[in-house]
DNA sequence: CGAGAATAGTTTTTT
DNA sequence: ACTATTCTCG
């Protein structure tokens, strides 16, 4: 009883029905803030010890891999050593680790590669080549993502086909049917598959179905509201014997539409799982009272919702501050001076009674990741350290890609896409040209490339090959070119050997090794050394599975590596880290489930947020809302939002309205700032107030502009004239000759303590 | 075959 | 503006 105290203890009434409610099924909408993560660990918590549910028998499904070690760790913090057992993780990684146990007996080959974003390119491209689709007609990435909704609304390529009513479906079927078709050659699964042919195994088998069904006693799905129809009816299937369901959303959260998350799963939820219980979380403990004022303001736009009202007694807090700036330099200078001015490295402590401000406590969100760019330009310039969270992902890097596709042909040698890639690289002399003779001689032949080249391995070395005279077709292959695939396919065959008797991080020592890949690096790249350290960090996280066995080992990595998210590579520094941290950059879509004291939202403007290409949709729109709403509710005690009068996006610059969200704002919430004496960005009705100039404090004095021919002079350099003075970045770089030795020296305005002579 | 130039497409968000 | 792919030449 004492532990159930403790479960219990500092929770609130309605989370507390939430974690006690653990009969038949459950729905709970939680506000953002709402004690979420909290209810969902101290249930299962409360499973184990009240209830003596098994730990294994509790299966809870998470967004991000980041989301499900937090869990773990603060259901061990319960539980101990138990929360080693409920199992817990992502719905791919869930069903990846089904379909390795499970998957032969859907004909599935238990080494199956799992292919991400760009090696799904590949093979449609390969497909649509293959079938004649012009691809100015209808782009790859089109075909691609109507294959991946169907897939997630679990119809496949069969079906897809029967249904087909246009002329662009007649494509997609086409398309569709090949495309597994060579997914299958290459004994790989893309996303959606993973969660596709686990829902249809466990539907075909009952065998199968009822060893779940019986295994997991409880089902807890978080992020309900971002989950599409193949999840949902996944996890509606393990619950299927006893409905013991606990799904955790919020509807006004949901920003994953375009990933084919289906809103409808909340609406279908009491439908499909009668007498279900909802509990509303609406206590916020997270942010101020002005914060959740004007989120929720802006979210009461929407048409589409059930409305839920958040309040906190944390008190109203600082006001939003609204800031308009000249352009996105300016923007992000902004920011840096803030951050600057708020952690004290520019001026003395912060507000009494406020705890000092460090660097972990911020975090600037934008729409798209391109964003990025003029607030990291910015900070680098103040000093200020940070940390981009997605952006250009690591294991998206080419040298990275290299050796892992090395890896994942070790792991199957099936996997084409892999195959093609490193089979030139480092080059070899075996060009585009081989090996397209190549792919078309294994296609004549029936057979995947890599037993193509075993085949022409055979065919070169007559002697060693008694049992199977080569009845194929010769290869197409040079000479000099058939030697090189010779040594390849060999080199291949050792490195196998390698990792069925090693660990991880030596097999990778062996692909680099044989590869002579570190002096491919330094050799064809001017950055090669940069490319090197990020192998080498590769190879650190591979050290990381060397305790497993040597095959394990290999497909935990790969497993790990293909279904890791950008958030998880997010960095948190604790409390006590001597550096304080660094500011984190992350889009607004990356930020959901993340808090922060301070939130800086930049390009709150019509056409970026909401996005241009949301408009003649309601249903975007209202999309675009929640994200706006996702990221305001990421702030715990400040929140500034800012927009630029005129921003530059691919090559030409915009002149954008402030955003609609702006204008949702009750301006009473608000606190206006403006460091631009221009006055007249388009302006535009209601309550939206234009800048008033009335508390400006740019980061430039506006009477310190100079201009060429004024006499200046520095305390260091002594007396000079000015040359030239060029704008950038909301700053003036001024060239100014001194006179004596300093000579002709470049200067930030906002630096230099210039004073006009 | 490889290197460098020309050109096209891209940018909304990502497991 | 930037990257990635295709084209062209050595």
């Amino acid at each position: 009883m004492v532990a159930t105290e403790h479960i219990l203890q500092d929770l609130n009434p309605p989370q507390r029905e939430a974690v006690t409610a653990v009969e038949g099924p459950l729905l709970i909408l939680a506000g953002p803030g709402s004690g979420k993560t909290r209810v969902i660990t101290h249930r299962i918590a409360y499973l184990v010890d009240q209830e003596g549910v098994a730990p294994w028998r509790i299966v809870a499904v998470t967004f991000t891999n980041k989301a499900a070690r937090e869990m773990r760790q603060r259901v061990f913090a319960h539980l101990g050593d138990r929360a080693l057992d409920v199992a817990l993780g992502t719905f791919h990684s869930i069903c990846a680790r089904l379909l390795r146990v499970e998957g032969e007996r859907i004909g599935l080959q238990r080494s199956f590669n799992i292919y991400d974003d760009a090696d799904q390119m590949a093979v449609i491209k390969r497909v649509t080549e293959a079938l004649n689709i012009d691809p100015k007609k209808f782009s790859d990435r089109a075909i691609l993502s109507t294959i991946s909704r169907a897939k997630s609304e679990l119809v496949d390529a069969r079906t897809y086909a029967a249904e087909a009513r246009d002329y662009f479906a007649e494509i997609v079927a086409r398309s569709y049917e090949r495309y597994q078709a060579l997914l299958a050659e290459n004994a790989a699964l893309d996303f959606d598959d993973l969660i596709l042919k686990a829902v249809t195994m466990l539907q075909e088998h009952e065998s199968i179905r009822e060893k779940y069904e019986e295994r997991y006693l409880h089902v807890l799905v978080d992020e309900f509201q971002d989950t599409n129809l193949a999840q949902y009816e996944l996890a509606r299937i393990l619950a299927g014997g006893h409905g013991n369901i606990c799904a955790v959303g919020d509807p006004d959260q949901s920003i994953y539409s375009w990933r084919s998350a289906d809103i409808r799963n909340i609406l279908n939820f009491e439908r499909d799982f009668p007498g279900a219980r909802i509990v509303l979380l609406e206590q916020n403990y997270r942010s101020t009272q002005h914060i959740l004022d004007a989120a929720h303001a802006v979210i009461s736009g929407n048409r589409q919702r059930t409305e839920k009202s958040l309040w906190t007694d944390r008190g109203h807090g600082e006001p939003i501050v609204v800031f308009e700036a000249y352009d996105e330099g300016e923007e992000a200078d902004f920011i840096a001076g803030e951050i600057a001015r708020l952690t004290g490295v520019e001026a003395g402590p912060g507000d009494p009674g406020e705890p000092a401000w460090a660097l972990r406590d911020f975090a600037v969100m934008y729409r798209t990741n391109a964003q990025s760019r003029a607030v990291e330009e910015a900070l680098i310039r103040a000093g200020i350290r940070y940390q981009l969270v997605g952006g250009t992902r690591f294991y998206e890097r080419r040298e990275v890609k290299d050796v892992l596709a090395y890896l994942r042909l070790v792991h199957n040698p099936y996997d084409m896409v892999s195959l093609a890639r490193v089979l030139n690289v480092p080059g070899r002399g075996i060009g585009t040209k081989t090996v397209q003779q190549l792919e078309r001689w294994a296609q004549a032949l029936g057979v995947p490339l890599y037993t193509a080249l075993q085949i022409l391995v055979a065919q070169e070395s007559p002697e060693k090959q008694q049992s199977r005279p080569p009845q194929a077709p010769r290869h197409p292959a040079a000479a000099r070119q058939a030697k090189a695939v010779v040594e390849f396919v060999e080199m291949l065959d050792e490195l196998m050997d390698v990792a069925a008797k090693n660990n991880l991080s030596t097999l990778l020592d062996g692909v680099v090794e044989r590869t002579a890949y570190r002096r491919y690096l330094y050799g064809e790249f001017d950055d090669g050394e940069q490319r090197w350290e990020n192998v080498e960090e590769l190879r650190n996280v591979a050290a990381e599975y060397d305790g497993l066995a040597p095959g394990n080992g290999l497909v935990s990595f790969l497993e790990d590596v293909a279904l890791i998210s950008d958030q998880d590579t997010l960095q948190e520094a604790p409390d006590d880290a001597p550096d304080a941290g660094r500011v984190t950059l992350i889009t607004l879509h990356s930020a959901k489930g993340l808090e922060y004291r301070a939130v800086f939202m930049i390009a709150m403007e019509e056409g970026v947020l909401p996005h241009v290409r949301s408009f003649d949709e309601p249903a975007q729109l209202e999309e675009e809302r929640r994200l706006a709403y996702v990221g305001m509710t990421r702030a715990r005690e400040r929140l500034y939002l800012l927009r630029a009068f005129k921003r530059y996006a691919m090559g030409a610059s915009q002149h954008n309205p402030a955003s609609r969200f702006l204008k949702d704002i009750p301006p009473e919430l608000i606190a206006q700032r403006s460091a631009f004496a221009d006055g007249s960005p388009a302006t535009t009705a209601g309550r939206y107030r234009e800048p008033a100039r009335v508390d400006a404090r740019p980061l430039v004095p506006e009477d310190a502009v100079f201009s060429g021919g004024e006499k200046v002079r520095h305390p260091r350099f002594g007396e000079g004239i000015v040359v030239s003075c060029r704008v950038a970045n909301g700053d003036q770089e001024l060239t100014v000759a001194f006179k004596g030795e300093a000579g002709i020296k470049r200067l930030l305005l906002s630096l230099a303590p210039l004073e006009r002579l």
